[in-house]
DNA sequence: ACCTGAACACCGTTCAAGT
DNA sequence: ACCTGAACACCGTTCAAGT
């Protein structure tokens, strides 16, 4: 079946350096080790002891690398509620491991959220996964993309949150312009060292978090029960 | 009460040609023609006709400059709903102008989502709006920033998504791997043209938010009715 | 086909020098 | 105090030249 090409020219075929394969895994490490910041087309390349401007024979920009890690991230993503939970409950486990990754790779959200899913095979297999859970469960067809993209974009948000600074909300100097709100963001972070049943206290964010997620999946129960009764037009 | 400052030296103070304010419309300007790409410091002081270094005699950086466009910005979006409507209504309304405006500032949404409040007055004033009609309505003073930032956070998710290219979902060479979910986005875009009370044709993006923004308000009406009701521990 | 090294066209930022 | 102009330390990317 696979047929060993053609040599074109006389010299004989060389086993390259570089695979894409190969730029992807450094690309990875130094990301875990020292940040995105740190990946630079010149840093990647001297990870993989060759020059920069040879990169460009496997890819064609920085950004097809930042999708080759972004799909080699989304295998982090754990989806296996879905083979035995039920179907909010997976979905629930799903976006928090979804959040949680994403909140150690923020700098692929602007990436990810507009990149075709064509070419990301971990990426589609993670969607195929989610999308057969959902219908097994009942879910209508036409509306199951609609409600991972609204987890996903909740998951998205959620994730620059979990990134902020703790105090984010303190009104500092302008107090006086938000005096409603000032409190309230104090009681909230009252509330966050006091918590009932927190022995640990919690940040804000996943806290946020939290209230959105368990309330979206409310509403999706919700929406799912009214359309199984079925509505006359 | 506001006197004239001891002038120190000998010079006589001279009105200075830039201020944070002229800085600030001029990169509004900037954007608007020509987009946030364009949004250099250098043609940012070419518009204002001055060198580029002069700017940072006003601002520390770009990002403080990112700052001040954001609380600009910020003034665009509609909370008009919380004077008069009901606290989910005008909770929705403010989503959707919320949305509006980010999906076309979408560099803006790295900054805010980390940024400190303090020192953002338009930022404060709309937070104090929302969080007051929030409560008049009876929201527990506890839950309301949390609730804001949920619906925050799927703001901006879904603003990211809106500027999505609207083939995103399509499989591509890679259908097999995934052939559920690629009915499923097939079955998604067939029911978008042919919605039925849809003379025009929506955009996934915009489907999967009315989804979500809707089923989170749902779920938060119920909490609310939970919590009335009144749970003993 | 694949890699090197030099060069290009930008960035944001700094700083001595002027007024 | 505020602006200029030159310089700095980077970026990603291109391209002729080598093998």
């Amino acid at each position: 079946m696979d047929q060993i090409p053609p040599e074109r020219g006389r010299g004989r075929p060389r086993t390259p350096i570089l695979t894409r394969r190969r730029i992807t895994t450094a690309a990875m490490d130094l990301i875990q080790n020292s940040g995105y910041r740190s990946l630079t087309m010149s840093a990647l390349a001297n990870q993989l002891g060759v020059s920069a401007s040879a990169l460009y024979n496997h890819v064609g920009s920085k950004r097809d690398i930042m999708i080759l890690v972004q799909d080699r991230v989304n295998e982090e993503i754990d989806c296996s509620g879905f083979e035995s939970e039920e179907w909010d409950v997976a979905l629930e486990n799903w976006a928090r491991s979804y959040r949680e990754v994403y909140s150690r790779n923020i700098p692929l959200i602007p990436v990810i959220a507009v990149l075709p899913v064509a070419n990301s095979p971990h990426t589609l297999v993670m969607y195929e996964v989610v999308t057969a859970g959902l219908m097994k469960a009942g879910w209508p067809e036409p509306l199951v993309v609609n409600a991972v993209t609204a987890v996903e974009s909740l998951v998205f948000g959620s994730a620059y949150d979990a990134t902020a600074p703790g105090d984010i909300f303190d009104p500092g100097a302008l107090n006086e312009l938000a005096p409603i709100f000032a409190a309230a963001v104090a009681r909230r972070n009252l509330m966050l060292v006091t918590d009932e049943d927190g022995e640990e206290a919690r940040s804000g964010a996943d806290a946020a978090f939290d209230l959105g997620l368990r309330c979206l999946l409310a509403g999706f129960r919700e929406e799912l029960r009214t359309l199984r009764q079925g509505v006359a037009p």
